[in-house]
DNA sequence: TCCATAACTAACCATCTGGTCCAATAGATG
DNA sequence: CATCTATTGGACCAGATGGTTAGTTATGGA
């Protein structure tokens, strides 16, 4: 953390993305053979200028893209070096400048891909035949295994609100991405009211969030919380049983002081 | 976030330590009066060295912690600045390395300060005496309320998770913070099972993670969710629903599949 | 084939940043 | 009084950091 390089810290099976690489130093602007570029396809090993790798702007821009969001997501926003990110991704920092305007504006466009990731997401996975129950069980469901299979999102948005939102504020693209998922659950919950399985008086915006929360806390807060509570809280088992915690919470929320009709204990079978 | 001097960013009720003030450059170096003092007691405007300020070691160090405090909960730690530090504490930067080793030593006091804060605040509240279902509720609201009144724990923890919970690992102090919070919790459970109120196979860690979740979530993202549901979440209107959105869904959890005696819906009336 | 343009590289720069050195002054303590 | 220790002041530093300049090479269209 001071400015004597970071030693490799412990594997973390939930942040695929991250190669926990110590940095710093110039050994990194330069683009060394064999340092972070870990198992590559094996190359015709021949003389210089044998390989056929051409000028390939919007591959370049993809491969920074992607450095630059684990470096991003790895460090945050002040954290983040823009050495790290083209030694990450094995170009010049001209090139980088050539395609992005600043480290800033290469922030913002990582930035939407992580928005756009999640909605991608989210329209994945249809709800909208589901029966009511079963829909909000999915819904739960999927949000979290996102957060879990896409670590790089809640740093990223955790970063994003230490900077009080200021960038999603000013991309147009970022707004918008939630609407369909918004009516979509209104329209479960309109269904889950009409068939009787689920109470009443729902707000749909303060539902999501709370599904959200429960995933996101545990996974972005999972280092201090496994600390404080002795719990290794990323071991699958515990990962699965949080998984049904937050299907069951939600559900026992959803339906709490219907009448005791049939589908009032869904929540613990699983 | 360029070099650029940082816009002063719209006022935040929910952040009242935070005084928004644009830093950098070297003016922050030399503690210019009228800048980043705020409104000071009207002093008797005199020659240099009237002042009957004293040798204060630990009223010293107090404000340090508290400048450190704001200005770690601000930026965040990569985003902080030792010399914004110094602004706020007005004090020389030798006396800030006088009193602390390095600007990491620096954080890692202010962070066990913060949990020093939770426990604290977990203390104040008595749960013990309680009828279970209202002790839960206390607990639920008050664990809401203490996000809204320290908000720099928020930032504090999110920090420290970006870090992969480095210092809390190392730091003894704050690992056994939280031993009492969870034998009350389990306390209030084994009540609440024995008086027929709440359900069995309650784990109260879960349970504790999910309730702060829900309100730690709401508040630490609460740019980024304002901005995508177009609704102001700090708006006194807001949490307040929040807050019984909160106890509802806790109390409904807990409650969920008993038989409908007398205390099922306690989380409606509020 | 030729050339404008865009992809790309290496060296370099201005500034920032955490931290130190070298005094010097003034309360507190015994 | 002597001696710590808190405190200030400010110059200063080495390394880090975001960004730029000057120059090179491949690509694709005319």
């Amino acid at each position: 953390m001071t400015r004597t390089p970071r030693a490799v810290p412990r594997a973390d099976p939930l942040s695929p993305v991250d190669t926990g690489a110590p940095r710093r130093k110039g050994q990194l602007t330069a683009p060394v053979p064999g340092v972070l570029m870990g198992p590559q396809p094996a190359e015709p090993v021949g003389p210089v200028s044998e390989k056929p790798r051409k000028r390939d702007s919007i591959g370049t821009q993809e491969k920074i893209l992607a450095a630059a969001q684990a470096e991003f997501a790895r460090h945050g926003y002040d954290g983040a070096r823009v050495d790290a990110i083209i030694a990450r991704a094995k170009i010049s920092k001209n090139l980088l400048y050539h395609h992005f305007r600043s480290k800033e504006d290469l922030y913002v466009k990582v930035l939407e891909r992580t928005y756009e990731t999640m909605r991608r997401r989210h329209e994945e996975v249809p709800l909208v035949g589901l029966e009511p129950v079963a829909a909000m069980r999915r819904l739960c469901e999927s949000t979290f295994q996102t957060f879990i299979e896409e670590p790089d999102v809640i740093v990223m948005m955790n970063t994003e609100n230490l900077h009080r939102g200021k960038h999603v504020a000013k991309s147009p693209i970022i707004r918008q991405l939630y609407s369909r998922l918004s009516s979509t659950i209104q329209t479960i919950l309109e269904q889950g009211e009409a068939r009787g399985v689920f109470r009443s008086g729902i707000d749909p915006v303060e539902l999501y969030i709370s599904i959200s929360a429960l995933g996101y806390f545990y996974l972005s807060n999972r280092y201090t919380l496994s600390m404080i509570f002795d719990r290794d809280l990323k071991s699958p088992d515990n990962l699965a049983r949080r998984k049904a915690h937050i299907v069951d919470m939600t559900l026992a929320y959803l339906t709490a002081g219907l009448p005791p009709a049939g589908p009032l204990l869904p929540a613990e079978t699983l």
